[in-house]
DNA sequence: GCCAACGTTGGC
DNA sequence: GCCAACGTTGGC
C-alpha cells in the first residue's frame, strides 16, 4: 500500500466534484516527475490525499483511492482540450493518467497548519517551491497527519 | 496581482 | 551541453 498527495485547483476540480461523480479520470498532468510517478509506480487500491492548491485556503480536503492504474491520458489527444498535445501520438503517448474513487471528506487541513508541524517538516508538500503535483506521502506522514488533523 | 522557484525551449 | 529567455506553479 502506497500513498499520494494530489493536488487540483478547486475551481477546475473540488473535491466536492469527486464526491458528486464518484469517479473520476486525473488529466491533464503535463510535469515529467508527476508523470512517472502516475505511469510507474502509483499502484490499484493506493490511497491519495485530494488537496486544493491556488485557492484561498490551500489543503487537504479529502481521500481518494485508486481504481484504475496508468493508462495514456486522453485529453492529449483532443484538440479541442487544453491539454492536447502535438507531440503526443497513440503508439507514443506523452501524459499518462490514472482513475480515483472518491473515498471521504474531510474537514480540510490546510497548508498553513502543515508546514507549522515540526513533525512534517520533511514532508515533500512543506518543501520550499516543491511544486510537485503528484508527490509520494509516506506512510507514518499519512498516518500522523489523520491521526493529528481529523 | 506579485513574485520566487521551478521547468522547458531553443540558439549556439 | 550551456544558459538566457520564457512559461508555469502556487502561496501570499
Amino acid at each position: 500500500m502506497q500513498y499520494w498527495l494530489f493536488k487540483t485547483e478547486p475551481d477546475e476540480f473540488s473535491i466536492n466534484d469527486l464526491k458528486r461523480k464518484n469517479n473520476e479520470v486525473w488529466d491533464g498532468i503535463r510535469n515529467y516527475q508527476a508523470r512517472n510517478f502516475l505511469r510507474d509506480q502509483v499502484a490499484l487500491d493506493d490511497l491519495v490525499f485530494i488537496y486544493h492548491s491556488s485557492c484561498k485556503e490551500p489543503g487537504i480536503v479529502g481521500i481518494a483511492t485508486v481504481i484504475k492504474t496508468a493508462f495514456p491520458d486522453p485529453s492529449q489527444f483532443d484538440a479541442n482540450s487544453k491539454y492536447f498535445d502535438t507531440k503526443s501520438t497513440l503508439e507514443n503517448p506523452r501524459w499518462f493518467s490514472v482513475e480515483l474513487q472518491f473515498v471521504k471528506q474531510l474537514r480540510p487541513i490546510p497548508l498553513a497548519k502543515l508546514k507549522n508541524d515540526q513533525q512534517l517538516a520533511s514532508m515533500l508538500l512543506i518543501q520550499k517551491g516543491s511544486r510537485l503535483s503528484i508527490q509520494p506521502v509516506t506512510k507514518s506522514e499519512w498516518e500522523y497527519i489523520l491521526k493529528t488533523y481529523s
